[in-house]
DNA sequence: TCTGGGGTCCTAGGACCC
DNA sequence: TCTGGGGTCCTAGGACCC
């Protein structure tokens, strides 16, 4: 790297088992045991006759929930976030089974931020339990030879871990490295607790060694796709020719793989973004047929446009695309949406356009899910984006009357 | 033992306009 | 009569992430 480029200092924190550790600092005498958050509201810890709290465990449960997170004597024993319940219940009959508090988890996530925040000003928020950071200009910790800057790195990330341990009681691992590809990456390597810092002399050490689906944005699908190719570690994929990667996977995701691979990852780090889209959807308790459970249907669809347009109206935001989203007894997916003349985050109006996307829809078998998204958002105020002109705005309203549900109608 | 809920981004075909 | 490209919007599906 010539001089006069600016080498950029980017940084990943990721919050250690975030959920499983917050509900650790409440119930400490779990501290130690495996414990799985996840599943319904009704699975509080019971307080007894000698003040000690009974915990549900694994064993008892039934239904469709799935772990959200795991403590790491719970891993262990082979269980982790998106497994089925049913099926950690097999492996881990006794792990003590926790109801998710996400209010909770705000608070913390605030707490951590905040903290961070006072030292590293520039942070992209990436959920609940991790952030990226541009170290670049923080003073001090690019100074002097290059061993005086990486030791001024890793008192800078000390710092950090520090002031977050101070705020919350939590611990959590970054990576410093030039990148967020990288970072993301290197924070993993030494969970939890860890401090890694990845420069590009280190790559073909610390990182071509590892799975190619370490790499964020490779997935279960490119894993396969890659294994079939031979490719099993990123410096299998940084050898491979790029031209092939492209055939296989299309231009974009070709050369991107092969940037990745390389450790070349130039992204920016985003300290504010608009949200595309909100969402809400349920999975039933049991499947519902949409002739039989009609009614029951109807209520949960009217609801859910209800919890959506009151998210909307929360967050300040109206919408002009709406869509609906089914998942049959199968788990197959099908999707609807509709642009709507003018954007709106009144309840009734979602409700008949997205009635409107369900009557494009096979109501032939049971249905597992049913969801209610807006897109296309914008501020209340702006003005409507695209080429709709004014007299769309009576428009929204038209459906109102003159379209019956007869499938999912609950009058 | 069947797999939650909230998002983002990409692809691809057709409509429609210039 | 049969032919262009380019650009944008719309819709459906899918991969991936936390």
């Amino acid at each position: 790297m010539s001089p006069q480029t600016p080498r950029r200092l980017i940084a990943h924190l990721d919050m250690d088992a975030f959920y499983a550790s917050v509900e650790l600092l409440r119930y400490p005498e779990l501290r130690g045991q495996p414990v799985v958050i996840g599943g319904g509201r009704d699975r509080q810890p019971q307080m007894q006759a000698d003040g000690s709290r009974r915990f549900a465990t694994l064993r008892q449960y039934t239904g469709r929930g799935v772990i959200t997170t795991a403590t790491y004597p719970a891993r262990a024993l082979g269980v982790h976030s998106g497994m089925g319940l049913m099926k950690a219940a097999a492996l881990a009959p006794d792990a003590v089974l926790l109801p998710v508090d996400f209010e909770q988890y705000r608070v913390c996530s605030r707490q951590f931020k905040a903290a961070v925040r006072e030292l590293a000003p520039v942070i992209e928020d990436r959920g609940i339990d991790e952030i990226y950071l541009d170290l670049t200009d923080i003073p001090g910790a690019q100074d002097g030879t290059p061993e005086d800057a990486l030791a001024g790195v890793r008192a800078l990330a000390a710092q950090l871990k520090q002031a977050v341990f101070d705020a919350t009681g939590l611990t959590c691992s970054i990576g410093v490295t030039p990148n967020k590809l990288l970072s993301k990456l290197s924070s993993d390597l030494d969970k939890p607790d860890g401090l890694t810092v990845v420069m590009p002399e280190d790559i073909a050490t610390r990182v071509w060694p590892l799975p190619a689906s370490r790499i964020n944005g490779i997935g279960p699908k490119a894993s396969e796709r890659l294994a079939a190719l031979g490719i099993h570690t990123i410096g299998e994929l940084a050898a491979f020719d790029v031209n092939t990667l492209c055939a296989t996977f299309g231009s974009q995701y070709g050369v991107w793989l092969h940037e990745a691979a390389h450790g070349r990852d130039d992204r920016p780090v985003v300290t504010h973004r608009d949200p595309k889209s909100i969402s809400r959807e349920t999975t039933f308790e049991r499947d519902l047929h949409p002739r039989d459970d009609r009614e029951a249907l109807g209520r949960i669809f009217t609801r859910l446009c209800e919890q959506l347009a009151s998210d909307l109206v929360r967050k300040g935001h109206v919408g002009r695309t709406v869509g609906v989203k089914l998942r049959y007894d199968d788990f197959k997916i099908v999707t609807r949406s509709v642009s709507m003349p003018t954007a709106t985050s009144d309840a009734a109006v979602i409700r008949q356009w997205a009635g409107r996307c369900l009557k494009t829809v096979p109501l032939d078998r049971r249905l597992r899910l049913l969801g209610v998204k807006m897109e296309s958002l914008r501020k209340p105020d702006a003005p409507p984006s695209g080429t709709v002109s004014e007299a769309g705005a009576l428009s929204a309203q038209e459906p109102r009357a003159s379209w019956s549900l007869p499938l999912f109608d609950d009058v």
